[in-house]
RNA sequence: GGAGAGAUGGCUGAGUGGUCGAAAGCGAUCGCCUGCUAAGCGAUUGUACGCCCCUAAAAGGUGUACCGCGGGUUCAAAUCCCGCUCUCUCCGCCA
């Protein structure tokens, strides 16, 4: 959510910055809206004033036993006046919050222009691509010629974008989320968090899935709870209405987390194999941090993402998401890309945002400067460290030989007992 | 699933219709005292929104709201009534 008081003053700078992501909203009806509440609540308020003075004088008097009928009917018509005034207020508020709500962030300035993700602007590589003598195979085939994956099963147990992962597969899902883990929590600093799968409705407003949103989330029948599609959720809403200590900051938190997501028009896209599925493992960071430190807490994280594929000697590149291709919440988005050989392609593996206090202010996550006491929304961020099915997708497709054989990234053996490769 | 108890400021905890944004204590901040520390003394100590002031922000002034959440009664609600949520205790069941 952005600050009403600068929406309010700056609403020309706003309206350009969201055309160039594309959005065109208008902003007459929200100044119209923001005007009206005010006048109302300068009358509301003025009426309740009279009032509460009027209420002790009539106290007052009835102590010193005199009579306080007339006082008593006069505000009897005050009371009316007001309950209609509340409810205009309550109406005009319920109103603006919506509106509120469905406006996007503002993009930082340093966030390259563009409509899509043509536009993006690769600002890194890392690590090389394998060379192989032999025409390199999708990890769909290579997982089922290893019989680790099994797409049609899982089809059978769920539907659609669900797998089930046998044998050496699940176990390397398991190890990395380990790998992942342990490298963040020792080596990066941050703090090991395991949070509940499904939120209320309020956590899905805080970090802005609702109520945009909605269809791309999985909800459970008949109860407020939402299947997270992201552990962004859970993990950022920790400090939902709390006010941090100065002191506190930044906090680093990594969670693993399954996510789920209902793909909702995404069909006909990227149907085989382990890419899009409605259930997935990740591995995600979260930072609360200081305003003036978000940026560069920002750089560090996308670099504790990137690092997961240093270690795994995987070949990615790294993109600054342009202004038309960022998400809704996010100022600034850096996507971290691996090579898939087999698709021939880099795909999205990790994605590391600073969201300013676009989160903050909608969940309310605050802190308390030490020396003047003030009250300031913290900046949040998050990144993918990794996404689990799709660092499997790499490390088969990257990994493969030409007997069909799979080795296993040094890294990640002590994960996996000591293996080295996965055979036919 | 059954029975009961509770939710008040950073914390503990008082308050059952008006003088209560809320006693007291603790903690914190500032000052005094002190050779240092401790003790002692004094002051301050929530958040949000609006208006005034101001070039603007901050500061300041002023008003309103907030005692789990939502509604009701009343001139007036932390206090009375209704609904909901959450926490705790006991019984039963369960990974």
């Amino acid at each position: 959510m952005l600050d009403i008081k600068y929406l309010r003053q700056n609403v020309d700078i706003v309206k350009k910055k969201l055309r160039q992501r594309g959005q065109a909203i208008d902003f007459d009806r929200f100044l119209k809206l923001d005007q009206e509440r005010r006048d109302i609540l300068i009358s509301v308020e003025a009426l309740r004033n009279e009032r509460n003075d009027a209420s002790k004088e009539i106290g007052r008097l009835k102590k010193e036993k005199k009579d306080a009928s007339e006082l008593i009917a006069q505000m009897g018509a005050v009371s009316d006046k007001i309950k209609k005034l509340d409810e205009d207020l309550k109406s005009v508020e319920e109103n603006l919050n919506n509106f509120m709500l469905l406006v996007p962030n503002i993009q930082h300035e340093s966030v390259p222009a563009g409509s899509g993700e043509n536009d993006n602007v690769v600002v890194r590589l890392g690590g090389a691509k394998p060379v192989f003598n032999f025409e390199p195979k999708e990890h769909w085939e290579i997982g089922e010629r290893l019989n680790i994956l099994d797409f049609t099963r899982g089809a059978k147990i769920a539907g659609a974008r669900f797998t089930l992962y046998k044998g050496l597969a699940a176990a390397m899902e398991r190890a990395l989320i380990n790998f992942m883990l342990e490298l963040h929590v020792r080596e990066h600093g941050y703090t090991e968090v395991l949070t509940p799968f499904m939120v209320n409705r309020e956590s899905m407003t805080g970090t802005g899935q609702l109520p945009k949103f909605a269809e791309d989330l999985f909800k459970i029948e008949g109860m407020e709870y939402y299947l997270i599609p992201t552990a962004e959720v859970p993990v950022t809403n920790i400090y939902r209405d709390e006010i941090l200590e100065e002191e506190q900051l930044p906090i680093y938190l990594v969670a693993y987390s399954p996510c789920f997501r209902s793909e909702a028009g995404s069909y006909g896209k990227d149907t085989r194999g382990l890419i899009r599925q409605h259930q997935f493992n990740k591995v995600e960071m979260v930072k609360f941090a200081k305003p003036e430190d978000s940026y560069d807490e920002l750089e560090r994280l996308t670099a504790n993402a990137e690092e997961v594929l240093n270690r795994l000697e995987i070949h990615y590149r790294t993109v600054c998401l342009c202004a038309g291709d960022l998400g809704f919440s996010s100022a600034k988005t850096y996507d971290v890309e691996a090579w898939m050989p087999g698709q021939n392609v880099y795909r999205e593996i990790s994605s590391c945002s600073n969201f300013e206090d676009f989160q903050a202010r909608r969940a309310s996550i605050r802190f308390r400067r030490e020396g003047s006491g003030k009250v300031e929304f913290v900046h949040t961020l998050n990144g993918s460290g990794l996404a689990v099915g799709r660092t499997v997708v790499a490390i088969l497709e990257n990994y493969q030989q030409a007997d069909g054989s799979v080795v296993i990234p040094a890294a990640l053996r002590p994960y996996m007992g000591g293996l080295e490769k996965i055979s036919p």
